[in-house]
DNA sequence: TGCTATTTGCAATAGACTTGCAATAATGTC
DNA sequence: GACATTATTGCAAGTCTATTGCAAATAGCA
């Protein structure tokens, strides 16, 4: 269960495990795309759970540095968002440039790749981003 | 020439050839790295080019909009840079995280990835990012 | 239950970028 | 080249995302 692997992160840190903390690791959880800590803040007051804006922002960059969540910056969107890594694989992302909806890609082509731009920049490699957009089935 | 080609499409859509602008193009033109606003206008600037940031922006997104210029997004830089589109082809970029030095990767691995996520995803693919970040040969 | 360090909320601040507006400069016409 | 028209510029102010300072609240532990 997350909320054991998150309290051990926590414990290890010298930090608490608290309502706020828990309220946005269960929203993560329980959501299927990567959250803005707008929409974080916004879905969190609907569920009637009191947390202040600058509180979000605190709690993704905690669960950053412990390694439970992964910070996206996606094309021209102004600002990141956030998706547990907790059980899911590398992957990438498609946007709908409509309606925002936003899917989960299970490949990454750039195992092979990364030798290759090795070889020919000199440089080495650490990480990449890809996402892609388009137009959602419901949108086209 | 490129102030032959960005003249037409100034006068195509009611705009004018500006000292400006004139200056904007040349330092991209001369510059083999992505800029940023700030850069651009701190560059100008040391040039003895007399602009305001805010003419920067304006600047860049009128050649953006005239297709001469795209803008990208690097991993978490929070800013956006801007080169010239003029004559180079389709490509993506490396960024030093030590140095910042930046470098084209003159290849892209996506145009057969795209059929595979159009059938996977249902959605109609449209454009893509994919930059990596890594350690130049100075640097490692 | 009480102690102490961590966390929270609020206000203020930072940084990238945009917008309103009056002054300035580019283009076409005489 | 001078003039009229209209786009462009610079400055100030504003927007938006994200961060920081600090006193009050709360989690973890004895
Ligand atoms: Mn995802
Ligand atoms: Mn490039
Ligand atoms: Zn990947
Ligand atoms: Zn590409």
């Amino acid at each position: 269960m997350l909320e054991t692997a998150i309290r051990k992160g926590l414990r290890e840190t010298g930090r608490r495990m608290t309502r706020t903390r828990k309220a946005v690791l269960a929203l993560l959880e329980r959501t299927h795309e990567p959250l803005s800590a707008s929409e974080i803040f916004a879905q969190l007051q609907q569920a009637q759970v009191a947390i202040d804006l600058v509180t979000v922002y605190r709690t993704v960059n905690v669960l950053k540095e412990l390694g439970l969540v992964l910070q996206l910056d996606l094309f021209q969107e102004g600002q990141s968002r956030y998706e547990l890594k907790e059980g899911r694989k590398h992957h990438h992302h498609i946007r709908c440039q409509i309606c925002g909806r936003i899917v989960d890609l299970l490949l990454c082509p750039l195992k092979k790749l990364t030798k290759l731009i090795e070889e020919r920049t000199q440089f080495v490699v650490d990480d990449h981003t890809l996402e892609f957009t388009g137009f959602c089935p419901k949108c086209q």
